[in-house]
DNA sequence: TGTACATCAGTGAACGCGCGTTCACTGATGTAC
DNA sequence: TGTACATCAGTGAACGCGCGTTCACTGATGTAC
């Protein structure tokens, strides 16, 4: 049964991609090994082939998904000044449909509590993360860099911690109130 | 072995109380009920004495957690102005103290992504606590209420997201960046 | 290019382990007379 | 107040289950000649 080359290392990919979701989905000890990989079409037993345990899969999961939180950023910020494409990707990040779509959004929403208490890999990856995505806040804000750095990481957290609690509470009309009022703090303020 | 309803009472205070540290410090599927009892000083079997399930246990930790939070919100605000008592609840939230003392601390910083995903009275269990905490907050806060109220739900919301960033970073200058950055932004703007 | 062999991705069963929950039992407490 | 009995908090063993991890095996692929 063995794969080419290509093969095996486009399936490691798809391990990885659908793990991201299923681990926003159901939460890093939620998801057991058997779950990720029958998500990617596979069995439990070939998942060593690919990872030397499962902190390593989770590590990697957790780097992909904030990748992808990065590059919707990135599109969400079009031609326009620096301070519209910041709008626009906060907006973005605290738009209903970031709120709906737990599994393809980011990392921090979806597990931040759980990234908080995690060692190893994981907390490693989690760490880089936020620096990267901090960063990319950072290069479409004004002022002095330690300025804009601070004010990109409060940012992010601020938006992080919307997010989940939007998730959170089973009130609609909180939940909206929470992200609008966020937007227009964080975008305005 | 039976004991007086006093000691009954007390008893799943205690419990109710230690599990409220335990979850956040371990989070929800981390902490079993073994765990959880013997941090009560009783064995795993007289749980169901007590509690119908887990999740029971899990709300009620929860609620108390949140309660607990609220108290010290109350100590922090004196006998100030309204804003001065506000500012005072936001600069103990986002302290390094609140943050390195995980246990003890807002169930929201230290388990947001779970409570978000999870269900049953855990769920309402968080969800109420919401409301209370940003009841809290409203308080203090001057203007029409519906204004008062995003702003204290938003507030709340971001805290609890820059306390569980400052505790994922690994690098101590960026963790506390995000704390002060916070309390800046949360207080003065 | 063709053949022989080593590699290794993937399968499915099995490992020990701790989970949430149940249960028979113990014995001090609360209740009824 | 004293006695007899029902209650029930807490113990510790056991339940089935799914976890992360290991392993013998299969067979297509890559490599060496």
């Amino acid at each position: 049964m063995k794969k080419s080359r290509t093969e095996t290392a486009e399936t490691r990919r798809r391990i990885v991609e659908s793990a991201s979701k299923r681990l926003i989905l159901k939460g890093i000890e939620g998801a057991g090994l058997n779950d990720l990989m029958a998500e990617a079409g596979l069995t439990r037993g070939g998942f060593y082939r690919h990872f030397a345990s499962k902190d390593q899969l989770v590590a990697e999961a957790c780097t992909f998904g904030l990748q992808s939180t990065i590059h919707r950023s990135g599109a969400s910020a079009g031609g326009e000044t620096p301070a519209e494409a910041f709008a626009a990707i906060v907006n973005a990040y605290l738009s209903p449909e970031h709120r709906d779509n737990r599994a393809g959004g980011c990392p921090f929403a979806g597990l931040g509590s759980e990234l908080a208490r995690s060692g190893g890999e994981t907390r490693n990856a989690a760490a880089r993360g936020f620096e990267r995505l901090a960063g990319a806040l950072e290069a479409h804000l004004p002022g002095p860099p330690e300025r804009a750095r601070a004010q990109a990481a409060y940012t992010l957290s601020a938006m992080a911690g919307a997010l989940t609690m939007a998730r959170m509470v089973d009130d609609p009309v909180l939940s909206d109130t929470i992200l609008s009022e966020a937007r227009k703090r964080l975008v305005d303020g």
